[in-house]
Formats: C-alpha cells, structure tokens, sequence
RNA sequence: GCCCAGAUGGCGGAAUUGGUAGACGCGAUGGACUCAAAAUCCAUUGAUGGCAACAUCAUGAGAGUUCGAUUCUCUCUCUGGGCACCA
C-alpha cells in the first residue's frame, strides 16, 4: 500500500487542475449560472493567517458543488490593495506603495495556491489597477453627473435637471458658470462641500471617531500615539448616499441576509417617521422642531435649540442675557470633542435665551426657548419641543434646571399635525458618507479645478487619470494629501483628494463578470448574464461599511440602467472568526498566529480545509485548537486507506479477467454493495448535499466520517474472509466526489487511480488522463433507499424512557400500543396503574401516561 | 442605557416543525498488535449510587405552558456583537 504523502499529492493536482484549467468560467451564456463570491482581501504585509481562508474555504465548497452539480460557476478572487496601510507600510519600509502591494499580492498568492481553491484566476482584479480604477474613476463621474429626482424616486442626469431649471426658472441663464455650479452642487449625487474633521497635528492627520479615544483627564486623543485631537473644517467630497437612505431600509427586507446584520443596518440608516412642526416665538423668527411624537404637543414645556443650530445667532442677539449665551455656545462647541455627530455622553447643560419665548401651536400656551447641547444640530431640524412628562433627557434636564414637568392627555398624533400646520417627514440617522482622503495611496478623484474653482469633471478619455510618482508619502502635515505638493499634478488643476477605500470595493463584483473589457466596467450581455451575487461570504465588521456602500452604488447604476438588478447581493453569509488558543484574536502583538502555511506543509491542505469546516458552525466564532486538527488528518488517512484496498481489489478483480474490455473495468464486476453500507452511503449523500447547501459543513463532515469507518470495518471483515469487497469502487466513488469539495487533492488522486486502472490493457497503456472529479456529476441519492422500514423507538412512562422497542414504520399505533403493553420491561412499570393517555409519535416513540 | 445573538461533558460541538440529550471529533483510561516505539484497531469515558440489572440527577439560574422542553413564554446572571443623547 502506497503512504499518503499529501505534499506530493497535493502539488501535483494544483498543477494539473492549473494546466488543465479546470476551473476557468467561461460566459456560456445559455448555461445557467451560479456566481460564489468571496470579500476580496486587503492585501497586508503579514499574510493570511489560519482565520482567513475559513471564509473561503466555505465558499469554495459551494462553488465546487454548484459546479458538479452543472452550474456555470463565477468564483473568482481579488485584491483591494488601496488604503491607509498600504501607504504606512511604504513610510515605514520606505518603498513604493506599489511595489509593496506587489510584493503581498504574491505572498497572498503563494498561500491561496497551497490551499488548493477553485477560483478561476484569470478573472483576478486588483483595485489599484489603472485598468482597473479608470472604471473606479468613471462611476465616480456618472454619480458626480447625477442628482436624484424626488419625483420618479431615483438617479437621473444632472442635464435632466438643468433642462427643467432653464425651463422653470428664468433667471438660470442668467447666471455665472459659478453660481450654476453653486446651485448644482446642492443636487448632485457626489459633491463638495466643507465639513469638521478630527484632526491631529502630530500626526498631520485626520482621523476616523473610531480611531480616537479619551486619555485619562477625558480629553480626545489619537489611538495611535495617544496625540491631541482638534477639529478642523476641510474641503471635502461627499456622496449623497442619504438619497438612499429609505430604499436602502426597506430593500434589506427582500435580502436573504443574516438577521443581524439586516438589524444593524437599519439602526445605521434609521428611519424615523414623524411631524415637523413650527413653533412661532416672540421674535420674528420661528422654530421647527422634529417629532416621532406629535401626540405629546400638549406636554411641551420648553423648545431647545442645538449649540450648532444654523440660525442661532439671530436668536441670540435679540435674547436679553446674549454675552452669556454667545459664550456657552463658545463653550459647548469645545467640549464636543469628536464633532457634533457623537458628542460625548456627558452630563447635558443649557442655557435659557432669555426674553424670548416660544408658542405652542396647539394650545397657544407661552414656553421658554433653551440653547442645550443634548440636541444635535445634524438631526432633523437640529431644534427639539421639551416633553419632560414622555422623555426621559428632557426629564433629566428638566430636573436639573428645575423647569416644569407636566401630565397632559395625548392627542391623535396624525390630526394635531394637520391642526397646527405640521408636515409629516421621515429622517435618517445615517449622514452623507465622506468621499475624500488627504493621501496618497487612492483612486484620484478625476476632476479639474480652475482658478476660478469652476469644476470640470474629465472626459471619458483622459480616464484612467493615474496617480502620479511623488518623492514622499508621508502626510504633509497640513492636512493636505501629498498630491498637493507635486507640481505638475496642482497646475493641471487636478483635484488633490483622493477616493476612500470603499471606493474600489463598492463595484468590484460586477468587475469580474468582464475584467478585461476596456470599453465598458463590464459588458451589457454578461451583465445580464452574471446578473447577481448568488453567495457572497465575508465577515461581518463590513455590516455597515462595504456593504452599505455597494449596495448604495449598486442602486445608482440599477437607476441609470447600468446593471440589471437593483440589489447585488441575494444570499449573504458571515464566517465566524478563529480565535487564537488563548481565546484572543490572532493578532501580530500577541504572537498567537498561525500561518496556514505551517498547517499545510505538516498536515495538508485537506486537512486543514476538512478542519476548519469540521471546528463548528461556519458562522460562529471558534478556536483554533492544533491539537485537535489530527483527527481530521485521521479521517483523510483513513479514506486513503478504504481506497487503496478498494485500488488493490480492483486490481485483482482484473488480473483474474482474460479480457478486460477497457470501458467495462473491473468495478462493474464485482459484488453489489452490502445492503446497510449502500443504504448508509445514500442516506450520507444526501445528508452532505443537503449540509453544503445550507453550509452546514460541521455536519456534513460528520456523517462522511461515519460512512468512512463504516465502510473500512466492512472491508475488514470481508477482505478477511473471502477477499471480496462488498462496496463496488463505482459506490466508492460516489463517496469520492461527495467528499471532493472538501478535500479536493485526495479525492482527485484516489478517482484518477481508480479510473485509470480500468484504462490500462496489459502491457498496453491506455493515456492515463481522465477528466477532473470537480467536473464530475454530483451523485444522486436513491430516495427508496433511504427509507427505514424497521425503527427502533423509544418508549415512555411519563415522559421519562422506559425501554426501547423496533417495529416496522408503517405499523398502526392500536398495534405500537398492543405491543408495548405487553413488552415484559414496560408491564412492571403499568402494573397496578391505570393509563390515561397513549401517544406515538410516529417512528419516534411512545407516551404512556399512567396514574 | 438601548438593540441583537448566544450559554449543552475535561474540550470543540450534535440533536428535522417540542419527541430517546451528548452524534462526530479531540483528550483521557484500559487492552490487542510490536523486541520496542509510532501508526492502526477494540473497549470505556456527563454526574451520583450499585457487583450488576438498574435507578436518580443533569442542556447558565429560577419559574411557567405541555403527555413530553436544549427547543416555546416570562424573570434574572454571564459572554460576544452593534448603536451610543437621533427627539
């Protein structure tokens, strides 16, 4: 018997399913389609560690079913190679950002090969790819060149609504370029704009509210380097994503998603419905507040206004207590460390403008105007009515400042609206996403500036506008991106942002329907083709980025007919993550991780895949346990063992044959399978075909360990007595290709010996080649041999399982309850009681309740 | 604080719509094979009592519904994740 030496084994299938191009995907457009895809990674410098391929492992199972199965599978893989740690990376190694994205792609690389996935390589796409960001560059340019009309609920043109302005308003004419474009930016879907960034001067920086904490006096730091943080406002780009923001709620409904993550971006995009509803005050100047609870106006006591409330001022300077006012709003605007999007839970203050009051449009009662920083001025109309009586932080408030708490009846919230001249609004929580970065390493926004600050977006062929060489790429310290300092790139009058990192990801599934096509990001008919993503798999940290993002660009271009669906992920699936052994995450600074190179070269790839599958439930966190990995080692052991008696069988079958005929082969003269093993080898196909689709790959593995011992214990026997195996190689086949997805280098190995053998004519060699197992028809399971006729049941005396009984399926509870009445085990237990109640369940057990 | 998910042997985890809790794997103990070791195979392995048949108790804690609850309901504890003054 040959050893298993998975090193050599594997090797050489990976080169024959890469010179064979097993897995390349072809459009055959008439073929239906199926498209698994995995999160493309970011490429870093320190590798995949054991956590990462899990994902993929999951998906490449998938793929690898679908495929034999007969679907014309999309499974292709990627690199999102810009951002910010590309670029510190180059700081710190002092060496191109792209070359060092080179050098990790091919790290990356070399560990996908050892793994032995299925992804069809040539498809690869790689963000930073000028062939590939030029695409980047111009969906850009379509959002840039659209606004979003109310009207018919989506994107359109910019130029259709510069059409209705010169026919509705007379005066555009008559307008400058500059005050046309002043007005435009207000629509259009990606815009300029300004807006308070948290900026550290030390580390010349702006820096993400994640990526700031409190030192220990409470005040804002840097999380890198613990560096003061201020607020700065910059000249920004933004994407109006908010246009969005109800479609995006209410199509997570048609999504085959993880609840929680359907769960967190609604909370992120938060809709709320309510009135909107004005306020007359003593002075000329009216407030509108928002509401979800309009049916509390009777409770009012007080308004509040936001420290950051666009008219403020005008109401300061007519309050009677105004240089106390001016400078608690001084005050409140520095205590707000991290902008006022998430001012800190701090205590909440105020202060009352004095001398000024508001009205209350339902009763005309007479309240006090308050400026309190408890009120964001980013939400809703950043002016709030005080109901102390139904809200807990006006209660807080109203305590602290002792104002007045009152119980009055609620009211019909619709009527009282429509009463005082309210309008009903819906508003999110979710902000305009930023679209800009002071850096280096991104996708060039592809815009001129001149000196005049007209804007002009670059024509279709001067894209890719490429990112030119720069001396440095350390910040320039005045919150400016490096590009600002290279002198051809500021006279041209480029824009001197560049894209964020979501930019090149929120597309890139569409990409490799078509990767090599430079006229279009993709072609009309394989778009429609590929359509969308049937299985997509990633982690769930992308909840409310990438996948909020892509779906927001998805919808864009569904709008303006660019792709065909208007959602483009169907299924979603969240690969749990693998925690070290010391239960923390595999981190560089714990010096807890474990290269899956490692795993490979002593274990194997197959068992490493067969291991990952079989930890746990793919999408919950585990961890990582070496220890453990030997008994997936055994398992691919022992199914190397069962095939090269099944090998060693074949081959006695046909040496004893005169005249093997080539297509005959030997399996096919050989004894049936044994009734209980063909039995359990089709109960374990569908169980397996039934696990991977639902990606229960735990289970799965699970009941092919079974079967495997099964079938060896049976080859012991048999081969001992009468040197006869009772399961044909054909069945053992099957077993082969079930467990193929899972382990593709032995199953692979252990097919093409056995289908070689029968190829080979004494001392003539037939070609050994045959044709891949991962392109081999996905057996099939005998549904009429699946089927129990005789069941062991349980029976039971008040609940609690007495004896066990078997009985055939099909028999009659009258007969199930004549028999277990008399069984001797169960007749101590009744004696002497009297039953009350008989249940069977059928083919499970019976119930007897007794007194 | 609010929202979501989860808690099962020494460990990772199984358990169709409520129906025999602990599949499968790791580890552990004993045995077979071997000069020996490794590998492999066999047996045992939730707890307690008993020579045993067997019995009792067990799915984070406490209650409830039910003939029957790991599964459904309520309260609580802990763990993980999300949001964090969104009116």
């Amino acid at each position: 018997m040959k050893e298993y030496n998975h090193n050599k084994i594997e090797k050489k299938w990976q080169k024959f399913w890469d010179s064979e191009e097993t897995y390349k995907t072809e459009n055959k457009f008439k073929k239906k389609k199926y498209y698994v895809l995995d999160m493309f990674p970011y490429p870093s410098g320190a590798g995949l560690h054991v956590g990462h391929p899990r994902g993929y492992i999951g998906s490449d199972i998938l793929a690898r079913i679908r495929r034999m199965q007969g679907f014309n599978v999309l499974h292709p893989m990627g690199y999102d190679a810009f951002g910010l740690p590309a670029e510190q990376y180059a700081i710190e190694h002092n060496i191109h950002p792209r070359k060092a994205v080179e050098k990790n792609i091919k790290t990356f690389r070399g560990q996908f090969d050892k793994i032995g996935f299925s992804f069809d390589w040539s498809r690869q796409v790689n963000t930073t790819d000028p062939e590939y960001y030029k695409w980047t560059q111009w969906i850009f340019l379509q959002i840039y060149n659209s606004y979003y009309d109310l009207e018919q609920n989506k994107a359109r043109p910019i130029s259709e609504l510069i059409n209705k302005l010169e026919k509705t308003h007379r005066g555009w004419k008559e307008l400058s370029e500059i005050e046309k474009e002043k007005i435009l930016m207000e629509y259009r879907l990606a815009f300029e704009g300004f807006s308070e960034v948290n900026w550290c001067p030390k580390l010349g920086t702006v820096l993400a509210n994640d990526e700031i904490v409190d030192d220990k006096d409470g005040n804002p730091v840097s999380e890198r380097g613990g560096y003061p943080v201020e607020k700065k406002s910059m000249r920004q780009w933004f994407m109006r994503i908010t246009a969005y923001a109800d479609r995006l709620a209410s199509d997570l409904e048609g999504l085959n998603w993880p609840q929680h993550i359907k769960e967190i971006q609604k909370n992120w995009i938060g809709v709320s419905h309510g009135s909107e509803i004005e306020f007359k005050t003593s002075i000329d100047r009216n407030i509108k507040v928002f509401t979800t609870r309009a049916d509390t106006l009777f409770g009012v006591t007080y308004v509040v206004l936001s420290p950051e409330h666009t008219n403020i001022g005008e109401f300061i300077v007519q309050s009677s207590n105004m240089a106390e006012a001016s400078k608690y709003i001084r005050e409140a605007k520095e205590k707000s460390s991290k902008g006022d999007l998430t001012r800190d839970d701090k205590e909440k203050t105020g202060i009352e403008l004095k001398g000024i009051k508001a009205i209350n449009p339902a009763n005309g009662e007479e309240v006090p105007v308050w400026i309190g920083d408890y009120v964001l001025a980013s939400y809703g109309t950043g002016a709030v009515m005080a109901v102390p009586q139904h809200d807990e932080r006006d209660r807080e408030f109203s305590l602290k400042y002792n104002l007045p708490i009152i119980d009055r009846p609620l009211v019909d919230a619709k009527e009282i609206t429509k009463k005082v001249g309210g309008k009903f609004v819906t508003k999110y929580k979710m902000r305009d996403a930023i679209f800009a970065r002071q850096r280096y390493w991104g996708e060039p926004i592809p815009l001129r500036h001149d000196k005049n600050g007209l804007i002009t977006p670059l024509k279709e062929k001067e894209l890719p506008l490429k990112l030119p060489n720069v001396t440095g790429y350390e910040p320039t310290g005045t919150g400016e991106s490096p590009l600002a300092s290279v002198k051809a790139w500021v006279k041209e009058g480029y824009e001197t942002n560049t894209m964020p990192g979501w930019a090149g990801s929120s597309w890139y599934f569409l990409r490799y329907m078509d990767p090599k096509n430079k006229k279009n990001f993709a072609d009309k008919k394989n778009l429609e083709y590929w359509k969308d993503v049937d299985l997509y798999v990633g982690g769930q940290e992308h909840a409310t980025g990438h996948l909020l993002y892509s779906r927001f660009w998805h919808k864009f271009l569904f709008d303006m007919g660019y792709v065909p669906t208007s959602e483009p992920f169907k299924n979603l699936k969240n690969q749990g993550l693998i925690m070290a052994n010391d239960g923390r995450k595999m981190s560089k600074r714990w010096g807890n991780v474990i290269n899956p190179d490692e795993i490979v070269k002593t274990y194997g790839a197959d068992t490493l895949r067969v291991y990952e599958m079989f930890m746990g439930p793919f999408d919950e966190t585990v961890a990582w346990s070496t220890e453990s990995i030997i008994g997936s080692r055994r398992f691919i052991e022992k199914v190397w063992r069962i095939g090269e008696k099944v090998l060693e069988n074949q081959k006695n079958v046909s040496l004893s044959l005169t005249l093997p005929r080539v297509r005959v082969g030997a399996h096919t003269l050989q004894k049936p399978s044994s009734d209980s093993l063909l039995k359990l080898l089709h109960k374990t196909i569908k169980k397996v075909t039934e696990d991977i689709e639902a990606m229960r790959f735990n289970t799965a593995i699970s009941a092919m360990m079974i079967l495997a011992s099964e079938i060896e214990k049976e080859q012991g026997r048999t081969l001992d007595l009468q040197k006869d195996p009772t399961l044909s190689s054909e069945d053992y086949k099957k077993f082969l290709q079930i467990l193929a997805p899972f382990a593709p280098h032995v199953a692979e190995d252990l097919w093409q010996n056995l289908n070689s053998q029968g190829r080979t004519l004494g001392s003539l060699k037939v070609r050994p080649f045959h044709s891949s197992i991962h392109l081999s028809k996905w057996p099939e399971w005998d549904e009429k041999l699946i089927i129990d006729e005789e069941v062991k049941i349980a029976v039971q005396i008040n609940g609690k399982v007495r004896a066990e009984i078997e009985i055939s399926i099909d028999m009659k509870d009258t007969d199930v309850f004549t028999l277990v009445e008399n069984n001797e085990s169960i007749k101590k237990w009744i004696d002497g009681h009297t039953i009350i109640k008989k249940i069977y369940v059928k083919g499970r057990l019976v119930n007897l309740v007794i007194s």
